[in-house]
DNA sequence: GATGAATGAGGCTTCATTCAT
DNA sequence: CATGAATGAAGCCTCATTCAT
């Protein structure tokens, strides 16, 4: 078998919770697409919500890893900065990351263990320490101006959540919008505009 | 009766939807809060979708009132886009306005009907365009750089999704987060800085 | 409506749980006996254990008033003691108190909460107690010999107990057993015994 | 290897009855508990039903041992029904014995193959049989009552399985509750009693 | 307008049993 | 003998919605 079904049934997964947000994803839906029993899920996983858990990490460390190599691969700290921002928007449009799965389904609203909940956090907390590094990196390298590290980062996390809401979930964003957004993060970065 | 029926049911069913999303919201629980029978509600507001569209518009009305309200009165553009992005972090954390209802529920997902969904979407319009307004009056008076109107609003507004879903949802928000996002938004507008 | 939906749905509980244990009475056998939906089980009384409970209290008010009755009309202590007994076991033979709910289901083992179990627990106390009222007359009137109230109405209870379950789930029962089973008692309390 | 697994997984199994009941003893429990692959199980007694026959007919064999050799060294009749009885209430409260398994689980409402009642239903015959001849001898060498040995042995044996179900699943059992039962009984049949 | 009993489809989950390895 | 992934029927319960009063 190329793939097992345990793999299938989180790939099924991660499409539907994408496609139709975590209330409207049924396990009979998932068995279906994946072709397997219904029993399998629990047998597997658990629960819903620890499929779902399983889905929303399964993307995370994908995501962790491609915001690491952009990152690193930058000669100065303010590329860094753009590379992660780029790499963040990009991945967010490519359908073979699902994505969605994260926006469609909120972590914080659909996980009422608060166990599974913290271990998501923590997730998005290792999404955010490679920003703050890489404005760290800046700060070094004067690539960028005298900002905070930490307050700077999250407001650049939450400029992305926001744009990228914007562009996958409402009718909204103009042609070259994520464009318009990088250069609105470097303009507020650059040294000499604060 | 102080208020009516109707009104005690659209309260309730305002508080319930913020404090626990659309699913987890149901008939029964806002019947109960509002203490009326459960028959009328979809008495008053045909279904729940329906009545969820009546719960968003409220909020958006009073949302959209506040934030003409607060560009009015600005003495030049990039006041009045900074009083704009102010007045919406400041209903976003006001507990009386019951935003939550656009953070917990997804007028996007939530809503199946499509003509419901054209009549939110068309209220956010209204939103935008009070930015583009305040944009492009600092355009006139030569208080902000020369940025695109809808571009740049529509980049604001989703600075203002991002770090408003940052407050109220995630643990991650440092302290005065709003006010550097204030900021964040004035440099990026300030003539000079472009 | 000659009987409610309520109450012929509580009926058809009582017969199910009699006759097939607690296990094995499914929501959609009690609904299809009684003729109503499903869902209507949960609207009148919560979940399965409440149901249940509600049945086994329903048959406990109407064993403790037979119980009650024969006791109160006895010329003296030792006929109270027998009418008590033959009592218990006549409720136990007839198919109109559905006795059976209380043997076939285990209050202590098929209740997982321990509230329900506990409102069960107090209610049986009350048949003990009937009981213990019946030999305190007796050692007042003489018409016993001196025995501890308690504890012997315990063991006349779990005697009952017994010989009930031996009649009515085993095949090892012979003839005028319930008979024997009385004389065994007066037999054991009476003067001069001892 | 101690014990095989076949063992570990009829003791595991034995534990598990007794404490959580028929139902609620599930393959997966015992499987985890005796540290054995869930198929073992079927692979070595068939079904559940047969497994919870294995460990039923293991713990009455136990039984019948101990209740022979209680009786077989009286040195007349009425000794052997006392002997009997507190062989039986011993057994009863011995952890190692896994009696719970017969007073958890019922072999009349458990067991829905007829083949695997009627074998149960036989072991018990035995269990009666030694106090049948118990009771004989004492006819016999006049140390107790004329009684029917037939309908006596049952009414005790009825007497002991209240008690015992009276002490191990209420909680209403007195200090001191079955060294009073023996009493009781001993009362009950010895000569100028009855 | 107002009530809440009644409906029934559908959701998540459990679990004995099978079977390929 | 031993494993545990896989099955699928069936259970309990939820809940928006209807309707007679």
């Amino acid at each position: 078998m190329a793939v097992s079904k345990k793999e299938a049934l989180l790939q099924a997964a991660k499409d539907l919770f994408g496609e139709c947000g975590y209330n409207e994803t049924t396990f009979k839906k998932i068995a279906e697409r994946a072709d397997v029993a219904m029993g399998l899920m629990t047998h597997h996983f658990g629960n819903k919500e620890k499929l779902f858990l399983a889905c929303g990490l399964d993307v995370l460390e994908n995501f962790h890893r491609k915001l690491s190599e952009a990152t690193s691969c930058a000669p100065d700290g303010r590329t860094a900065i753009y590379n992660y921002c780029k790499a963040y928007l990009d991945f967010s449009i490519d359908p073979s990351t699902n994505w969605l799965v994260l926006v469609r389904c909120s972590p914080y609203s659909d996980m009422k263990t608060s166990a599974d909940r913290d271990i998501m956090i923590e997730k998005f907390m290792q999404i955010h320490a490679v920003l703050i590094d890489a404005i760290k990196r800046g700060l070094e390298d004067n690539s960028i101006a005298k900002v905070d590290p930490v307050q700077t980062a999250i407001i650049i996390v939450s400029l992305m959540v926001g744009v990228n809401r914007t562009r996958v979930l409402t009718p909204y964003a103009p042609e070259h919008f994520y464009e318009e957004a990088l250069d609105f993060v470097i303009r507020a970065v650059t040294p000499g505009n604060a």
